[in-house]
DNA sequence: GAAAAAAATTAACAAATGATAAAAAATGAA
DNA sequence: TTCATTTTTTATCATTTGTTAATTTTTTTC
């Protein structure tokens, strides 16, 4: 999916003002497994995915996946993009992706100068507010193999491009609890 | 806590700017127990929190209350709001409350007038996205007891006003868990 | 302050999910 | 293709959380 489709996609934005922010952007590639971005720090840059499939996880004991971008998404550091903090995820490509980057530095200029790009920016915070409050109201009602049905139905390309233990993980399970669900419903 | 000091306590906001706002705000006040928003029809208005408490929840078999919000903090179906959709929550005062009435339609007006604002509510929209995935990686680390824990530490003063009922359907448990958890901790 | 109503706790048992280990299946490299 | 590695499934048992019902405590109302 190429730049300005992406953009658009977040919410509609003037022809000047997505120029604006076409020329901030640099198209780079990596390959399946590079880490593109590491937890405990403050990221400078955030992306958008034109090809590929990543994860973010944050990492204790064990690895606890919580987010997949594909293919127009945007690949963000909240807390370094929001707070200048150091972040808590890590981002795994897990296929090789194709992606532009876009510094976080002058996207904050262009939030100041351009009244567009302001409300295109927070048009994206808020519909991803959105998505984060529905996983939660999802987890909150609902079980396991429920979620589970729900990811299938939303997302089932998902389950061919990931493998399940990252997809466990997401649903908040162990891998071994999902295989039984999976065996349950066959 | 007055309405300026709210306004810039989401984002700093130049004098003008501010004044803008607060000349779209009305005052207004209700007793406890009062439904201020109802599930499945479009708000047209957002409120933020002088004086009091309140809930919001969603129903199905039972009621699960995802979030609570007391002096100082925004009411707002983000459903309506962003998409303007029905929105999936209703809002119940916990207490009685005094708080601030604004129309979404003139907030939007606001936003595509004055670049500031446009930063402002994203600004609200960024900060309120880290609570709620902050929330729901807490939900994917922390068994009941943790999260339990981890509320008494940040919001202690819930507990001495909020019934136990609410706070078990918040941590995503039943009352009878909760007792149980608190009977284990003392 | 007593009675009624609402909220919180406790107990006993059921169901869901976790942990560990072993086996089977799928994938990748030589 | 074959061997090694990784991923997925299956089985067993432990732990956590849910369900229902009874009891105690707290709050509200008259």
């Amino acid at each position: 999916m190429d730049i300005s489709k992406i953009l658009d996609h977040i919410h509609e934005l003037p022809e000047q003002s997505k120029l604006a922010l076409q020329n901030n952007v640099i198209e780079i590639a990596f390959s399946k497994g590079h880490i593109l971005l590491k937890a405990n720090k403050v990221e400078s840059n955030i992306y958008f995915i034109k090809k590929g499939l990543v994860r973010a996880f944050v990492e204790r004991d064990n690895e606890v996946t919580f987010w997949f971008g594909k293919e127009g998404e945007t690949i963000i550091s909240m807390k370094s993009y929001v707070e200048d903090q150091p972040g808590y995820e890590t981002i795994e490509l897990l296929e090789d992706c194709e992606l532009y980057e876009l510094k976080t530095e002058n996207l904050r200029k262009l939030f100041n100068e351009d009244v567009h790009i302001a409300n295109w920016g927070r048009k994206f915070a808020e519909k991803e507010l959105i998505k984060t409050e529905e996983r939660l109201i999802s987890k909150q009602f609902k079980n396991a193999s429920e979620r589970y049905l729900e990811l299938m139905k939303d997302h089932p390309e998902l389950l061919q491009r990931v493998q399940l233990g990252h997809i466990a993980s997401y649903l908040g399970i162990t891998q071994v609890s999902l295989s039984r669900i999976r065996a349950e419903i066959k």
